[in-house]
DNA sequence: ACAATAATCTAACAATCATTAGATTGTTAT
DNA sequence: ATAACAATCTAATGATTGTTAGATTATTGT
């Protein structure tokens, strides 16, 4: 059914030998990219650097493997060439190496989305209780935040914030919040974001705030959803 | 620096591992849709599938490995659910699930191409000799079909062309095309196309209408590319 | 009923991978 | 120098895969 190649020449057995393995070749460049994505430990340390640059010690810790583990899986993900290194005196600092990425990641999670019910019940499980954002607001959100209608508030560590937020949004991580609530305006409705929608802070924020009388909403998108790229520090 | 949970219920400890139980589960579920990524075999299933529904028997023909192997490949495929079958008599017909499953082989493809040099060298390496036009070039290619002054070829067998095509192309599978270029009008372009950029039919096809005389370009696209969905036979 | 075909299941092997422990490198601070 | 630290490298393990061969299940045609 199907030659490749004219089947005349003495020279079309090698040729199409050789046109097999570069073919197999172009197969197995892209399943490197399948390898990285393999693990969920991986995919994990992915999410946490499309936050921001994060050292090797930081990205276990964050992910609650050792440090060898880390550094294990974080070779695999160079190996991918999907993140980049750069010595910092004592630490070795860990960053994305493109927008690609983290388009990628959550092109992947979308896709994981569509096809798996285990996700989606999984996912629905965790979101039920505190009412969300539908993800399509992103203009209008950004136009209340900016006209000051709402707080929209980044709960993630102050140096993710750092590396990127979204417009008009001010950072209280999770664990100071209990004690700046102060700092945040009576009246107005605040939306709480965090890492993206496997991330647990934003909604546990919204459960604090409601509790202490705000008006809270949760929305599970992060900077990597919205197409935001982490900057570097130095 | 991140305790997800007030530390002070005595439910703490209980809630923080169930909810890390849950969010590992989450990364676990998208890992399934990287394991099935993550074997050169797999991908080219997919790629095939992408062109429409097949059998395992030409599925494995066309990816040149045994029925068994392809058999166990599809398994894990359909494990992730990528794909779904159908019993036709003797034959189990495989399409792929959804056409975000098509988009995310184009996505997937797309990153390894930005992120793998070694990728964009054995694509080169293939893509050289014959001159190829600019995939931007969408619009302005289906307007020239349209009015008819260029002919887009579809060198893909025929009942791929028949699940799906470029609009406008005409149909002369690789293999019939030397007996059958009298088909084609003798003055005009003639772009051919094929299942995608991984594949050489294309290639071949303007190697042989250069050989004949004809003026022939080489469009590394095909149908997933274009983000366009296989019908059904049935 | 019987043989032929398409596909899967099972079991088995080798190859690869995740994870851990121990030793090693490079850096900073004393 | 020396100690402390971050990170990697090098085995070594156990678990998971890719792959093949052999037996098994449907389906079709005679």
């Amino acid at each position: 059914m199907e030659k490749l190649t004219c089947p005349s020449s003495p020279l079309t057995l090698a040729a199409m030998n050789d046109s097999r393995r570069t073919k197999d070749l172009l197969y197995e460049q892209v399943a490197r990219i399948g390898k990285a994505a393999c693990s969920p430990k991986r995919l994990e340390l992915i999410e946490l650097l499309c936050q921001g640059e994060k050292s090797v010690e930081t990205l276990a810790r964050e992910t609650a493997i050792s440090m060898k583990l880390a550094s294990a899986h974080l070779r695999e993900l160079r190996a991918a060439h999907l993140v980049e290194t750069e010595k910092q005196g004592k630490n070795v600092i860990y960053r994305i190496a493109n927008r690609a990425v983290a388009d990628f990641w959550v092109a992947i999670r979308s896709l994981a989305e569509d096809r798996l019910v285990e996700l989606r019940l999984a996912l629905e499980q965790m979101t039920s209780h505190p009412k969300e954002l539908a993800p399509q607001d992103r203009d209008g959100l950004v136009k209340l935040a900016k006209k000051g209608e709402v707080v929209v508030l980044d709960v993630r560590p102050a140096t993710e914030y750092a590396a990127a937020h979204l417009p008009f949004a001010r950072s209280i991580p999770i664990d100071e919040l209990r004690q700046r609530l102060a700092e945040l305006p009576a009246g107005k409705t605040v939306v709480a974001y965090c890492r993206g929608p496997y991330c647990l802070m934003a909604r546990d924020a919204v459960d604090l705030l409601r509790q202490e009388g705000f008006k809270a909403l949760h929305l599970p998108e992060g900077v990597a959803e919205w197409g935001i790229s982490p900057v570097r520090s130095t």
